[in-house]
DNA sequence: GATGAATGAGTGTTCATTCAT
DNA sequence: TATGAATGAACACTCATTCAT
């Protein structure tokens, strides 16, 4: 749904799985260490145990490769989060709650994360969009929520605001990988949950208490 | 100060320094439109308007180019901000006046700095701490203002939140550049810049409000 | 046996020896002509009759090719030799008609044994060692046969003597192909290998001396 | 006499001798250090206390350089030679002593030797004759001392074996710079020296004839 | 006479991709 | 389906030489 096709020349569906799984782990692996455009096809073929001449059976160009592995880092941060958090759910709480397990799922992934975050600009324009809509879509988790809290009564925000809350938690998450050099000295990775929850919370919240007493 | 050393073929100081400003111009165009590694030394030769022996006269490699770029980069932010801001007071209304002309450079500036925070991770493990140093040097700035303010007695923030919230204020201002692509859909700068404040300061405003008045 | 690994991204060895063949053929006749410095790769594998992406499918660097030229002319030159004289005998006799058998298989392989001659101080520190090697084992040939003829009692040697004279063989041999220009002139390499063996062997005072009181 | 003319943009003939004489002595030692083809012209203008430029009013070309170095080595050679052995004289004692004093030049020039044998390949084939001339000079000393040795009785050679002793005399002292690697690990000069003048005049094979004879 | 900035053809090398087996 | 040898356009970088000042 809405994911791009990747066409291959081996029609077995389950093989296509498989294999693509195995270069996708080699290829996070080459990337997280050297960068995708100093990673070369060989390295990836041999990393995932086959031959070029295999690999090529399987994508197209060297640019699916970078496209498969965008989708799969989506595809298991999405999977930790639905594992994790329950999205019907709607109070504050729930919110401290998704935006605790989202940084621990960030954390756990922070090499694929970061890949994605420094590689995906290298996308052509025709597969950018695809991604884009992935992180439009991860925004849209934290919307939905929000604005579920917001229908409680516990949140009181216009759409727009929304909007933008949703998309700092997802920012404050990459953070924690693209500004690891700095943030890791200085915090453990609960007390930067605890305190980016509280920089981002306590605004609206007291905001809203306020209002209400107001 | 801090900064490291191009050497350079050519004696005359002046020279390389309008020579090197001719080809920093002409690389950030480039790196903008097709990323640094696709970007050839040749192109930015020509878009220099000098020719491929000239570059190397100016430069050792490549990647003496994306340093050259990315200090450049820091210089303007940082040059453009001490025009605008004096980073000697310490109060809510100079923060967020510090904000805002932060979020405005960042604009003024935004291929340039895309191509910065994009490009970055490709520099060596030699010449990436400098780089790392100025981003440093950013966050202090913002640092010193919040610590200013508190010193004031108008915030309530320990340490480390004020190096946290300084942190924010740096990533929010990037991402501007960075999800433009989705931000831009959503606000203006002014919008998404009064919003931002809003976001990142009634948090610990009002908390220092309600520990006064409690 | 003591020869340098030269890696290939060619797993088949079969092919690996005759491309390399190819290669080394084409190599020494350019070299010949323009020295390893003015040869480049692309005419190599364009004489070696394959692309430039093939030629470094073999090797790793320009200097393997040199490196590998070496190596072929010794081997050349030892295989010949064997084929020509046994090594286990030892008399004046034979001495001579290995000299003489040298001396022609320099001859046969003129061109190379020039090319190697000249070139071979262009080699890196690392490889060239296992080139002198093989000089020195060229040497023990001569010094053996001579150590033979003198445990024999037809020579009269100290083992010094025996060293330098072996060397001296070697280094009249290679005279004929660096010195060429003005040899070819004066001898044919028969009346040369003659003349040379008398020099060597006979010594020119001792023979006047004979002469006068004879 | 039979040098060749190297033009140069420069009238005062004084100055003409001085720089390139600081030329010379610069280009010799990095030739040594890197061999000619990795010696820059720049390099060679630094280490020589002048620009890039001014070399260039000096030579027309790179190659130049390499003719006026070898030129200059051969100059050198021969005045050490005229300056300790009289060549008028013809004796054994006398080749014995010409011998000794070659041999002595050539240790104390070693580095000049050894770079222009292993260079003067590269000189074009315009050059090359003036210095291959040289060359043939220098043999003809020899040449010279040897007829006049056998015009005084002392020695029985025919023309033609005069030559050859010649070569071979000049050969062996090249190789003292040449093989240097392996000869200096067994002889002293003094110990190479007359070994090898034993080797060259003396004969083996009738001195062991003598031996069982006597 | 001296300088050194400018030039650009040329070099070794890489690597995504193809295709015969 | 799987292989891996072959390809060649493309790349970063060098350096002898020139010429305006």
């Amino acid at each position: 749904m809405g994911r791009k096709e990747v066409p291959s020349l081996v029609k077995d569906e389950k093989l296509i799985e498989k294999r693509r799984g195995e270069m996708v782990k080699a290829a996070v692996n080459l990337f997280k260490e050297n960068g995708f455009h100093r990673t070369t096809t060989r390295e990836i073929a041999k990393a995932s145990g086959f031959s070029i001449g295999t690999l090529y059976e399987y994508i197209r160009s060297k640019e699916d490769i970078l496209y498969l592995v965008c989708d799969s880092i989506y595809e298991g941060v999405k999977e930790k989060l639905h594992e994790q958090i329950s999205l019907a759910e709607g109070s504050i709480e729930h919110v401290k709650k998704a935006i605790a397990v989202y940084f621990n799922v960030v954390d756990e992934m922070q090499d694929e994360v970061l890949v994605m975050y420094q590689e995906a600009k290298s996308l052509s324009r025709e597969a950018l969009p695809y991604v884009l809509k992935k992180e439009l879509e991860m925004t849209a988790i934290f919307e939905d929520l929000l604005h579920r809290t917001v229908a409680q009564g516990e949140l009181e925000l216009n759409e727009e605001e929304v909007k933008l809350l949703a998309h700092n938690i997802l920012v404050h998450g990459q953070m924690w990988t693209f500004r690891r050099w700095s943030l890791r000295k200085e915090y453990t990775l609960e007390e930067y949950t605890q305190m980016q929850i509280n920089l981002l919370l306590y605004g609206v919240l007291n905001r809203s208490l306020t209002g209400k007493t107001s």
